[in-house]
DNA sequence: GTCGCCTTTGGTAGCGCTGTCAATCTTCCT
DNA sequence: AGGAAGATTGACAGCGCTACCAAAGGCGAC
């Protein structure tokens, strides 16, 4: 039989196999696909190898089988806490199964998208996880082309390239905005950082609604290609405020915007919800506990990582989703923030809005 | 010469080779050693190789090399900020390089790490990132025993495995209590949440700092292993405001906790810093932007992740770095939140603290 | 002119595993 | 009992690349 051991002392499948008396390729078959064996050999097999400490070498299957056991995960952004709750559903549904995943990080350019997936697609990942649906026609294009099976994750599109999970930004957007139209404010603004695709499509929902309530005004609208933080909110919505001074209710893209405008209002003691009403984008955790706390769109980011995992490992193995397009939805949650004067009022008849809310008096700040 | 292609159409290292006119053996130096080669050859194979697409087959390169060219990192959570910071700098690091980024999480459990790591040590990655000091024994031996480079992150300690890189959270929490001191406050009330290593030393700075200058009392802290949350810190804030209601400040073990903190001051009209000062760990984004500005302790988590690549990658290639350990220290970001009765009474002499401070009125949630 | 040394190139032989297909052994009919 | 169908098992031949070592080429010194 030759060598017993590779020279660097680690567990071949072929020591497994001699230490259960049947041939490699029996060893071999026990790992993939332990019912074709009898019982006896299965259990010969799988003693050997738990005694000798075997862990398959992952490098000679891959190559051998011509294919890999990795997810590529291809997401515009890590920094982003969306993004790391859908990873964290990602990571959840995969843990314990035999893919591994794969990062890429596109820092919201198609084109280094595009670069990405030309890398992965050249591994023969086992399946792709992509974000969105606004890839470049030569990223499309090789996306049709791959082997694999794909999910889209964060959006919802007429032409998935395979599967697809996710939500309609545009009509999470029209919701934000229905809601504070039903809450009774109708200078409503629009703050927004980034404008990524959805982002974009959260903003066209803005417009469809507010122009069907006839009460579209570019003036309340403050937008920016700079990526987004709670003081950026507060920056824009000083901007906002000196553009539409008439201002009653902000959209914001995100919940760190929000935050960033609840505090500017603190800032400025503009009384929230009296005096200006706050919608945030995610439902951060955070957002609830606000004082006041702030109605955001709850969106389910986890679930679609997992679902996105889940439904990608049973397509690999052959086991296709009924449905190729999940709509996961998202929910207003409505809160304190966006009270709008309309039910106010029937909770405390008279000069609601009108009362002069005192914050607290701030020193100058330190730093 | 046989087939020319793979039956996949794939292009192959021969298929290169025999464009440039050179031996397989040659064109595979070209992407290993490229300056092994004349300039000719070089400039030839690196055409052929771009006119044919050619990407390199990992898997039967690491078969053959018996290395990986996979840097594995360990981290206990995704969800965190923290360490999407960490990624996020590890990411950077690592991009345009040769190295792909393994990650494995184990959700705070050092029996899960352990597991994760005799599956990473197995495929005999080119280096490893684990997070803490505080690993298994078995896991201990094992990465002492590992034939990579090893990088610990987030903490210092006295006995590196290999090299580390992170700062002291015992003297990051002293310090914080000793701005909290210097400020004039007393009665220095301790939130802690999740408790993992790393905050546990925190812990312990508070705790050293107080009893150092005899002020420590039991009854000022409230801990808990749950994970943290904004809501959280709110309700965990109640609870030590019933333990000792002449608290003064409160040092919380993150910024998600100070949060919390501060919008149950609000809720409770208790004005910050007058009444109740607060301090954070690790200054995410917003704090500067609250109202007041909450006063943090800064950790270079991005630096720390670059640095951490940076330093492995480099170790990996045989530069081994001068320093094996790297302190990135921390700061205390004093701000308004934490400003005391001392300095106030510089600033505005008399009834300082005393004020009584009015919060807007607030209507009950909503939901 | 010849030798020795250094640089550049090529040949050979796997790395550890699995796909394919054939061989063998069961089981259960007729 | 004979045989078909199915269940198990094994032999062989690579997967695409690189380690190792040998060979060839280039150059200056004596």
């Amino acid at each position: 039989m030759g060598r017993k051991r590779t020279k660097s002392g680690k567990i071949r499948l072929a020591e497994v196999a001699e230490l259960a008396g049947v041939s490699p390729i029996t060893a071999s078959r026990f790992f993939r696909n332990p019912e074709a064996l009898s019982v006896g050999k299965r259990t010969r097999v799988e003693s050997a190898a738990r005694e000798l400490g075997y862990v398959p070498n992952l490098a000679a299957r891959a190559l051998a089988s011509q294919r890999t056991e990795v997810i590529g995960v291809v997401i515009p952004s890590l920094t982003n806490n969306v993004f790391s709750d859908v990873l964290r559903g990602i990571y959840d549904a995969s843990e314990g199964g035999r893919y591994s995943i794969q990062l890429a990080n596109t820092r919201y350019s198609i084109l280094q998208e595009e670069k990405l997936l030309r890398l992965f697609l050249a591994q023969k990942p086992a399946g792709l996880i992509v974000t969105g649906i606004d890839q470049t026609a030569e990223s499309r294009s090789m996306l049709e082309a791959a082997e694999c099976p794909i999910v889209q994750i964060m959006e919802l599109g007429s032409n998935p390239v395979d599967m697809m999970i996710g939500f309609s930004h545009y009509e999470a957007g029209r919701a934000a905005i229905a809601h504070l139209l039903t809450q009774g404010f109708r200078r409503i603004g629009f703050l927004g950082a980034r404008m990524d695709p959805r982002v974009q499509r959260r903003f066209e929902g803005y417009q469809a609604a507010m122009k069907e309530a006839d009460l579209f005004d570019p003036r309340l609208i403050v937008t920016t290609p700079v990526a987004t933080s709670a003081t950026l909110g507060g920056t824009l919505f000083a901007d906002l405020l000196t553009q539409a001074p008439d201002i009653e209710a902000v959209f914001c893209v995100n919940d760190d915007l929000a935050l960033g405008v609840l505090f500017e209002c603190q800032r400025r003691h503009i009384a929230v919800p009296e005096r200006m009403a706050i919608v945030g984008f995610n439902d951060l955790e955070f957002m609830a506990c606000a004082v006041p706390a702030l109605t955001s769109v709850r969106t389910n980011r986890y679930e679609m990582g997992r679902n996105a995992a889940t439904m990608l490992i049973e397509a690999i193995e052959g086991r296709r989703p009924n449905e190729a397009v999940v709509d996961l939805g998202f929910a207003v949650m409505e809160r304190q923030s966006s009270l709008g004067p309309r039910h106010a009022r029937t909770r405390r008849p008279g000069k609601i809005g009108r009362r002069t809310n005192k914050m607290v008096a701030l020193p100058s700040p330190t730093n």
